[in-house]
DNA sequence: TTATTATATGAATAAGTGTTCATATAATAT
DNA sequence: ATATTATATGAACACTTATTCATATAATAA
């Protein structure tokens, strides 16, 4: 059952974790936001608009694949407010939405020890 | 096609973006990072154990949902080198495995303005 | 208006994944 | 050795999701 000599401290570690937990829905967007930056090809995108702000065009230049793959993943990034959008003339330039975005990448570079 | 108006800024930016892409190892390693946290049931185990290292039976009781689908998801951030384990007696005893993981979920919590 | 260019999107398909159920392994107790 | 306790795991099913293909929208040019 759980008689496993730190019965004690464990007991008392869940009773804080159940205490402290955040609710469903923060857990929820949460995960929805490490979702959306789970993907190859986003992460290329973002890794990509680190260099500054670009077209779909040159977007799908810089990553490779169609325009129709690299457009859904945009909508993707988009919506996950990961990346922002703003229209000149006939062209959508997008950027990246904030400086948390670029620390996560660089956070979890750390970890895996890559350089970039 | 891709007279944009910064056509000039916007493919200087796609070359440089080429020039410093990450291998797709590399890719592919961060991506399957963020995808090991990206579900719900599983940052919940993470909140759970920054209040201390655990026992299966505890997380179980921490975070709800059965023995069976808990030791999955233990699996899955073992593996992903996002938890480690000890064996203790008959017990085994998972805790967080360094301080970027804390790091990365106070990140993403300051990105969508949560306390945890 | 019509044509062209840039980007977005719906539907379909294929691949991936979380949970449950049943069972296996591993440590300990009797 | 047998039973019990703690944890892990394989298979199956339901659900999600990334890409492709075809088409739609939106801006501009002729």
């Amino acid at each position: 059952m759980k008689d496993c000599g730190h019965e004690e401290e464990h007991a008392y570690s869940a009773a804080r974790a159940k205490l402290n937990m955040p609710n469903e829905e923060t857990l929820f967007s949460l995960a929805a936001a490490f979702k959306t930056i789970s993907e190859p090809s986003r992460l290329k995108i973002l890794f990509a608009l680190r260099q500054g702000e670009m077209c779909v065009y040159h977007i799908t230049e810089a990553v490779g694949g169609t325009q129709s793959a690299v457009s859904h993943q945009l909508r993707v990034l988009r919506e996950g407010h990961i990346i922002k959008a703003r229209r000149d003339g006939q062209n959508i330039v997008y950027s990246l939405a904030d400086a948390h975005v670029v620390a996560l990448l660089a956070l979890a570079c750390e970890h895996l020890n890559c350089n970039f």
